[in-house]
DNA sequence: ATTCATATTTGTAATTAGTACAATTATGTC
DNA sequence: GACATAATTGTACTAATTACAAATATGAAT
């Protein structure tokens, strides 16, 4: 896994240190969309000496080089996302999970805009109430 | 106009001061997604006991009674629109206004989310540079 | 009109995510 | 091994938003 890491972020341009391996790497095993604060908090018990600073900087580096997304989803805090491929957010108003939706490809080719600017991101979000709270457990 | 933001206001179930319809009636006037403290700054010297307290009060309240829509466009500060159809924004990473597109009905009808959950809302942002930016001028 | 309960507004203080910056440490090259 | 460069760290700072309590306005009942 380790290995995979450091290719993806040398494929990015980026230069592989322990720092931001670990935070790549948590990014690609928890698709929780964590915050930068998250993240902090569960490399430091293994990286005493890790600062939240670092993840801060290495966050912004991974984002601009679009090795993972900054999801602006969250009015307080930024989310992150290891998953790069196209797919849409579904914000649960009751317990704030954020769940992957996805996209099907016509729908996509319509959302493309007519008028002739640069578009380079199309973010979708959906916002309602998830499964679990809205009780589908019901139908268990 | 000050008669129908008072309707508009008593319609979602909100008692309208005048700072609510100063708030209001500025959201339904400017169409250029701003800030609170924009609003603030834009009302304070009519107003001038107003409160920035007030300002955000007043937003938390119009959104949640569904009288104007937060945008969690801009990681750093929530932008509010008054124009609560259905319609798209474009975000210029240039010059950071925020444009209203529209949405073609079809594709908006292909983003329905299959699975059986509640969805009250669906946003879609695209981020790239805008017209004026991208030197559109040069075909003018 | 006066009183009273309730709703709204206001200002200050606190909170908190994120950044700036300078010092320290690590890395890679000659 | 020395040196230039890059990365990391910790502290101080910024700025958007909220908490809270006091002051003010509103509306109903007498």
């Amino acid at each position: 896994m380790s290995a995979n890491v450091q290719e993806y972020l040398m494929r990015h341009g980026i230069r592989p240190s322990l720092q931001r391996m670990a935070v790549m790497e948590y990014l690609m095993t928890h698709r929780t969309h964590p915050t930068a604060d998250e993240i902090y908090g569960a490399l430091s018990p293994s990286m005493p000496t890790l600062s939240r600073t670092t993840v801060y900087n290495t966050l912004n580096l991974l984002a601009s080089r679009g090795a993972v997304l900054a999801l602006d989803i969250d009015a307080r805090q930024t989310r992150f996302d290891g998953d790069t491929s196209l797919h849409a957010h579904f914000l649960c108003k009751s317990c704030g999970a954020i769940h992957d939706m996805p996209v099907a490809d016509d729908a996509m080719r319509m959302l493309r805009p007519f008028v002739p600017v640069q578009v380079d991101d199309v973010q979708i979000l959906y916002k309602g109430v998830c499964c679990e709270c809205y009780k589908c457990k019901t139908n268990d």
